[in-house]
DNA sequence: TGTACATCAGTGAACGCGCGTTCACTGATGTAC
DNA sequence: TGTACATCAGTGAACGCGCGTTCACTGATGTAC
């Protein structure tokens, strides 16, 4: 469609206005479908709600898009992309410091965000997506990937000696456990562990990790 | 119905065999339904297919259990309460050995849980329901529960100095880290990170909780 | 031994519902000439 | 300035489907007497 577009001479192009309400109204679905996703999970979720939360009907949102796939997909790329960016923001923003202080800041901004009830909710969904979809299952090992390399070089920043393949390893446990601990974190936690001081404990775990070489 | 028929006099008893009968059939549902959970997702799981699944009519499922939600909390119950057994039993059987041994033990047994498919899977639909359904996320502080104190009890066993709290901060870090692993471990991960030698690292990382007192 | 009876197990049809998606159609916007 | 036109946006009705559950009914099992 973009190429018969651009091959066409340059008459009848929608305005601005047309087009700025098009990005808003796609992103308003997708606001729409990641609010019943974490509220009521993805068993509930479906494109007749996605519409009416949206301000909608059915068969406009199919206008947007073809089907109730290319809304997960387009939910999931978007959050994951804002999860990204937000991290990386975290770590730029503790620039002042030594890297110690940008490991800290890093740790801080995950434990931050697994405050945040839908955040971790928002991953729960994605696990079990992506156990039994393909397309969802590509997006998390990217994300993953991503999210490991910046760790790696995090932990080799702090510590040179560590070693490469010593570090890789070392990141791939903290960030299993920084998954595993939305479990316990969540601010209604579906799972009651007392964890007072437990940031502590875990702070004097990831210096351990960071700087301790055996 | 069962003090009903404690209260009647001992007549018209349904005979060993139909009891036995059902409680297989039971058992039949239940297996289905676990199977279609793991492979298809919650998302997918209908009363339709689980009755399919154990080759009966959806209505005769009806008799076994009146609805949807007592299938699935049964299911539920039956799992967590195996996986309890499980972990139980591998701690005992390494009784030969010192806390130490019993430690290593128990951490093997979960890291061979981790790499079946099956069982990963599992939780992963857990979690996502437990964010929605009250009934699966009491289940499931139960189980957490259990397993959090048995790992306590673990590690003041192999090292009384850790002292309670600090054993019960680094129970709760090491059960969160064994949970995210699942999200790299299972025979077929999801997400791929490269994890060679990791169990070493593993290995390393839950003595240094079990014995290093700051 | 036979018959009445109680319970367990299973069947088949039907119900009303929400779902994902399609489609012909109407309206709004804005450009070209 | 007006009209033809292309594109974007939105509507409302309809489709066929699988769902969870109900229910009247039949059959199987085994006991009581």
């Amino acid at each position: 469609m973009s190429v018969a577009a651009a091959q066409r001479p340059n008459r009848h192009r929608p305005g601005t206005a047309v087009l700025a309400k098009g990005r808003e109204r796609r992103e308003a679905i997708l606001d729409a479908a990641t609010a019943i996703l974490v509220h009521d999970g993805y068993a509930h979720l479906s494109t007749r709600k996605i519409a009416a939360r949206a301000a909608m009907r059915p068969g406009n949102l199919q206008y947007y898009y073809r089907s109730k796939q290319d809304v997960v997909r387009a939910v999931l790329e978007r959050y994951l992309e804002r999860a990204v960016e937000s991290v990386e923001a975290r770590i730029a923003a503790a620039d002042d410091g030594t890297p110690t202080s940008r490991l800290h800041s890093a740790l801080d901004g995950v434990l931050a965000d697994q405050t945040s009830t839908e955040s971790c909710r928002f991953f729960w969904e994605l696990w079990a997506l992506a156990a039994h979809d393909a397309a969802v299952a590509d997006a998390m090992r990217e994300f993953y990937s991503r999210y490991w390399r910046r760790v790696v070089a995090l932990l080799l920043a702090t510590n040179p000696d560590l070693g490469r393949p010593r570090a890789e390893r070392r990141a791939a446990l903290l960030i299993a456990m920084f998954e595993g601990l939305t479990l316990f974190r969540s601010r209604r936690p579906p799972y009651a562990l007392p964890l007072p001081a437990l940031e502590k404990e875990l702070c004097a775990l990831v210096e351990h990790l960071a700087l301790e070489v055996p």
